[in-house]
DNA sequence: AATGAATGAGCCTTCATTCAT
DNA sequence: TATGAATGAAGGCTCATTCAT
């Protein structure tokens, strides 16, 4: 997971000047710039790719095609077809991690942090192209030991250690009654994935009220009950 | 997986039946087997070759080589790759499902019919080969709609359906104490999908123990303690 | 999803013309003429192994090797294997129609014309690998409607109405005495096809002087004698 | 057209008797029999085939379904797909050759002979399977030079020396005037095989009159005008 | 840096032929 | 004899990768 500039404007994909046209009108638009918005668009072009097909399927000329770039441009980005798609799987959701996992604050009660947790997660991943890729994770990890690796040590392993940490407190402090609940913080977690899994595969046959879902959930470990 | 000898079956001297004799059963019986065996075998090796690659990065090839017969053969049992793989992803759990989702009997308590379930999932399931199929089912179900069509119907809707019968009863009966679990049955079964991709992506980098987990989670959902 | 066009790719060829260099015309054209000069090679190399096994037969890789490119590149100039077929079948011949049916000038006699005919038949046809293309049109025909089709309207017919044309101005001036000639065109051309049937199947088996035949069937109908 | 019906092949197995069923009906149904309308069903089966498709494009699993034989039992009578093709193409003509190739009678006028010809043409070629057989001629002769060479010196030698033989019996009667006619039989012939090709190419697109069209030929040939 | 034509290894599928029954 | 399941070589087509421009 080389080589990724960490810095990448993750707002506004598009503005991609055609190739070939005049100048850009901002004349702040230098070489790198331009440099830097075709990778971001091979990037954005990549990721829709491989949710929509799987790394295998993904051809790299509809990539190009959707980049708007051509094919052999790929190849000044990234070494390969392979390390493309590990260095975009391993930073997709990196720069989302530290907004996912906040640190347990000592204000306010857990239960509050776990909900702003499933706000946040509905929000940023559950209704946008980062709950697919969790799929793609699922989906293509157990090929990509390198995918699984990084995902186990950069997300997973640090995602369930701050639950776990938010468990414990909320155990410390009452909130939550059960407590071996510390130990498998998966449990906190799972009706999230499989909201994710959920959306991309039956929300056409029965569509899922998520949010609402993971509300349920809460009540359920904190034992109380709540409305929105 | 050992592959089947070519040689099966040489040493059999012919015994051609007669034309004009009684219906030739053994013979028959021979044959049919032999091409249910052979069936089989490649039923087997399929499943193991596309749970391993995914569906577009399976060789026929290696399908053909890991059942012992040759790539053409694979063509007379079925019309192509994607029929292939439809047939065996919709099959392999069915046979499964009426174990899974026993009737709510009214003998017992739903907590042990949960755990029966649970214990079931782990055997059946979690730690066989069908685990992994519920996994290349999420992996693949997004691009080949008649299998998520089909897991839909046959499996998720009659799992819930079953599940959420279940959940009604324990609150009726009081053993569950949150009514609106039974608007989402999905939070019952989340932790055994999460252990299940658990085990494919993650086992090695931190084992869990399932069972163990699906406990501490019916815990949560019955408001009891239990030990194993 | 900031996805590019989708006709990015081929309608506009980007056009980017060295930024800093005058316009390279003479590498502009080197490409262009490269690429005409192999999608001539292709087309020879496929015409010719079309002639001699027949569509089906003919295998791609020997049109590649023939032609002296990669398979892959025929990809890059012709859909497939039927499109190559129809579009070289149907292309071949048509210019040279002009050049085999002549308008009906009123100068010179209506024999004169045929003579010509003959001639040109004979030189751009009965001698050239277009011969062989009207046999491999007799023999794929019925297999490809399009080719049946296409000769029809355009070959077929154009010719018939044509020689119809120029044996009716016979007729009128006595040229010919077998007014019911201009119902059947075809018997004015039958030799021709004959010669090529024959030179492709028995000239080795004895070799047929088709320029001469040809003479003898118009001295027979026109209803005279000429010497060469 | 002595050629099977179309439908024998699955709907009626072209009496072929369930193998380790009683005994056919007809006593005299014997062994030898029975293989001969076998080899005979294949025969019309492939010839079938091989008119429609080309002799590469026919599976030999199409002339077993078409015979309702199983595709092992066409090698117990053929070698090899080649083999019977050349066979049956070589074979397929020849029992017409004396009818259509009659002995130069003295009784009678050469022109009334010729249009015996023409009529036995039409009614056992350019109206049966056999006119398509001369177009398989065609297509195929290149490539099978044994073919080629038994049309050659079966069919075309013999029936031209007797169509020369008709001419010069015609030109010394005087009903012949152009005695080059002789040189050329073939032209004699043209028509009947445009007339066969026609049939097979453009037959839907512009009907032809054949019949017709070979009494206006033998008009010209004889310079006198018959009315049928 | 960027392009996209060219490459050729690789894969799915077909089908002539064999052979155990 | 007759069968048809099984074989595996062969062929059409794709697509990741390269490289001359």
């Amino acid at each position: 997971m080389a080589n990724a500039p960490k810095s990448a404007g993750r707002t506004k994909p598009a503005h991609r000047p055609e190739p070939g046209r005049a100048a850009p009108s901002r004349a702040s638009n230098h070489r790198a710039e331009r440099a830097a918005e075709r990778r971001q668009a091979i990037i954005d072009a990549a990721l829709d790719e491989f949710i929509t097909r799987g790394f295998t399927a993904t051809r790299l000329d509809d990539i190009a095609r959707r980049a708007g770039v051509a094919k052999g441009t790929i190849y000044l980005h990234f070494k390969d077809k392979e390390s493309m798609f590990e260095e975009l799987i391993s930073t997709a959701i990196v720069p989302l991690l530290s907004r996912l996992i906040p640190p347990p604050s000592m204000s306010g009660s857990v239960r509050d942090a776990l909900e702003g947790f499933a706000k946040a997660f509905m929000q940023e991943v559950a209704t946008t192209r980062r709950g697919e890729i969790i799929r793609l994770v699922v989906a293509e990890g157990p090929r990509f030991p390198a995918i699984a690796d990084f995902y186990y040590r950069e997300v997973i392993s640090r995602g369930l250690a701050a639950m776990r940490a938010l468990i414990e407190l909320a155990i410390a402090r009452g909130e939550i009654k059960q407590p071996e609940l510390a130990r498998f913080p998966q449990i906190v977690v799972a009706p999230a994935i499989v909201a994710v899994i959920w959306k991309s595969l039956f929300e056409r046959h029965s569509p899922l009220d998520a949010t609402e879902m993971l509300r349920v959930h809460l009540d359920l470990i904190f034992g109380e009950r709540r409305t929105t």
